[in-house]
RNA sequence: GCCGGGGUAGCUCAGAGGCAGAGCAACUGAUUCGUAAUCAGUAGGUCGCGGGUUCGACUCCCGCCCCCGGCUCCA
């Protein structure tokens, strides 16, 4: 169903126009509509291309003005009005020179653009009603079919994506086969914005951005400590499975970044700092820097593979309109990690890490997508290396029985790379880790192991994270988690609220408590009424509420409510104490305290 | 970076050439409370930044910064 920039690129081209699934042939059909409602209002407009994509529609015009919200309540009118009229679309075939020039006598310069493109002797039309297109189809059989669809935004887009192209208006659309579910995509897209972890990390007070460094996030103690727990995760999963962590400095040589090829193929996104005349950059990755640490001693092919990791903060001087939140950033810190192995040991080190990304998503019931991305147009190395290095991966890929998505041209400028997707609560993808292979590196800093002959060799540098980066997975755990976060990543796990200030010193000595078991624990006595201070934690999404009254008091007990509105009753102290910190350590996904 | 929309109190937002507003939060006081908002009072502003027009600019004009929706790019 998705559609792959690739295949929008094919499409451009007359490959095809869209899949023939009966809703991908709604989804386009209904960008034919609306082009239809569009021309009907706005004669003057000229129509670009309009492709079905995951979860609807586009279709791209010119137009000197934008499109307005009361533009897309008129255009979606009209949509309704020609849905009603049911009118077929109707296919006939004319030969390219002919539908060139019937293209131009009717001013649509993109269509004769793409139709010069081609080079098949014979194009398809659609027609439907008082609406011509040139479409290879196929489509819905009338205009009748296109019911459950509503228009969504329209923003500004180039011509065949190309940014020296002119600038089009582009209208999304949203189009399905039933009601139902044009109503929970609706709904996604409403709790994908009550989610939006912009918002919840201000009202959470997890983390916030500030002009003056725009792209990074300024990170609060509640955010910080969910950041802080990812990374003992990271360690304790790293320090089982054979790595060693390593530091390396933030603020490097331009003479580094010109060694590794980063100055010519990446300086665009470097920050630059000048110091006593020589040139340092901010980096940007860490693996150069790794290799120095590899060449810090000599090493015998015994030593391979060696492990680092290395969970450096970076920097990339992204374009300033792409930063978004926490997902596009420009200083950021991966969970990184370099290895260096040996030819034969590729396979064995890319099925580890297969398993690493499939063992540490598990926890946070993520669920990977795994691409592998190949040789794009400005690269470094052979044809040979990249063959092999292809190969490595897909070989992993396969003898692990994992389903892959091809992305051809998508990889680095030093080699191919497997890439994995997540998919969060509300089925939205994201990309989280990266597994890519180096031949480059270990050539341009002359690594190299003595082998069993006695002979030097270059090792193989594999790059990874598998949480890509600790800014953009607490957004996204953010989002999956629309901000209750499991107790071990809680940033307050547990609320202590005395009933009234009576009670104080009791609920004081069970926060202590818990305390001293290392439960993130905070005592609220503040002199507000208890549902208040329920009402409080709950939005909050603190996990545990413990409220202290006389009975309590008396019997050694809390009354325990869990955020979910649960209230458990009455639970004995110690049994709260030692049932939370089993919950923490093993890192539950759900509310177990009280319930065993 | 490009197209469009924005930036007014800590937060959410109203106001539009002539005294800067509300709700929530904060603070003070009263209340001492049993599971999602107790009552009363007080305080809070470089209206993003800089320049211009005007008797007078939050409001109009110009430039810049940042944010939002997309394009492009990407961990």
């Amino acid at each position: 169903m998705t559609v792959s920039e690739e295949d929008r690129h094919l499409r451009l081209t007359g490959e095809f126009d869209c899949d023939a699934t009966p809703l991908a042939t709604l989804r386009h059909s209904t960008s034919h509509v609306m082009a239809q409602a569009v021309k009907r209002l706005f004669p003057e407009v000229k129509v670009a291309i309009g492709p079905a994509i995951e979860d609807g529609f586009y279709y791209d015009f010119f137009k000197a003005e934008p499109f307005t919200p009361e533009d897309l309540a008129r255009i979606e009118d009209e949509m309704r009005s020609i849905a009603k009229a049911d009118l077929r679309f109707e296919r006939r075939e004319m030969p390219r020179a002919e539908a060139i020039a019937f293209f131009r006598q009717r001013g649509e310069r993109f269509k004769v653009e793409i139709l010069e493109g081609l080079d098949a002797p014979t194009v398809s039309l659609y027609t439907q009603g008082d609406f011509i297109d040139l479409c290879r189809g196929p489509h819905v059989g009338s205009t009748g079919q296109i019911r459950f669809f509503k228009l969504l935004s329209s923003s500004g887009a180039y011509w065949r994506g190309d940014e020296k192209n002119p600038m089009l208006q582009r209208i999304y659309g949203t189009a399905w086969l039933t009601q139902e579910e044009l109503d929970r995509h609706l709904w996604r897209l409403e709790e994908a914005k009550k989610r939006d972890h912009r918002k919840l990390g201000r009202e959470l007070d997890l983390y916030i951005f500030n002009e003056v460094s725009p792209g990074a996030p300024i990170w609060l103690p509640g955010g910080w400590t969910i950041v802080r727990e990812l990374e003992r995760f990271v360690r304790e999963k790293l320090d089982a499975s054979g790595y060693q962590e390593i530091s390396t400095p933030i603020l490097v040589n331009k003479k580094l970044w010109e060694q590794s090829g980063h100055w010519d193929y990446y300086q665009e996104n470097m920050f630059l700092v000048e110091s006593e005349e020589q040139i340092f950059s901010l980096k940007p990755m860490n693996c150069p820097e790794s290799t120095i640490v590899y060449r810090h001693a000599l090493r015998s092919y015994r030593d391979l593979p060696l492990r680092f990791s290395d969970m450096g903060r970076l920097h990339r001087n992204e374009r300033s309109g792409t930063l978004t939140g926490l997902f596009r950033v420009r200083q950021f810190t991966q969970d990184d990690a370099h290895v260096y192995c040996r030819l034969d040991q590729i396979q064995a080190e890319i099925t580890a890490m297969l398993g690493l990304v499939r063992d540490w998503y598990k926890p946070f019931g993520l669920e990977p997508f795994f691409k592998l991305s190949t040789r794009p147009p400005k690269s470094l190395g052979t044809d040979e290396q990249w063959r092999v290095a292809e190969r490595g991966l897909e070989d992993a890929l396969r003898a692990n029985g994992l389903a892959f998505e091809l992305n051809p041209g998508d990889g680095t400028f030093y080699g191919p790379k497997i890439d994995v997707d997540i998919q969060d609560a509300l089925a939205r993808r994201w990309q989280m880790a990266t597994i890519q292979i180096d031949f480059q590196q270990p050539e341009r800093f002359g690594l190299e192991y003595v082998d069993s002959d006695g002979q030097p060799k270059p090792p193989v540098m594999i790059h990874r994270a598998i949480f890509g980066s600790f800014e953009r997975i607490v957004g996204i755990l953010t989002e999956h988690y629309a901000g209750a976060f499991p107790t071990w990543l809680a940033p307050v796990q547990a609320r202590v609220i005395p009933i009234s200030e009576k009670f104080a010193d009791y609920a004081r000595s069970v926060h202590e408590r818990l305390r001293a078991a290392r439960v993130r624990s905070e005592l609220d006595d503040r002199n507000e009424k208890l549902g208040y201070r329920i009402r409080e934690a709950q939005l909050s999404r603190v996990p545990y509420m413990l409220v202290c009254g006389a009975r309590e008091a008396e019997a050694g007990t809390v009354s325990l409510r869990h955020r979910s509105g649960d209230d458990l009753g009455a639970v004995p102290v110690d049994r709260v104490v030692g049932d939370l910190a089993r919950e923490i350590a093993a890192r539950e996904s759900s509310l177990t305290v009280g319930r065993s």
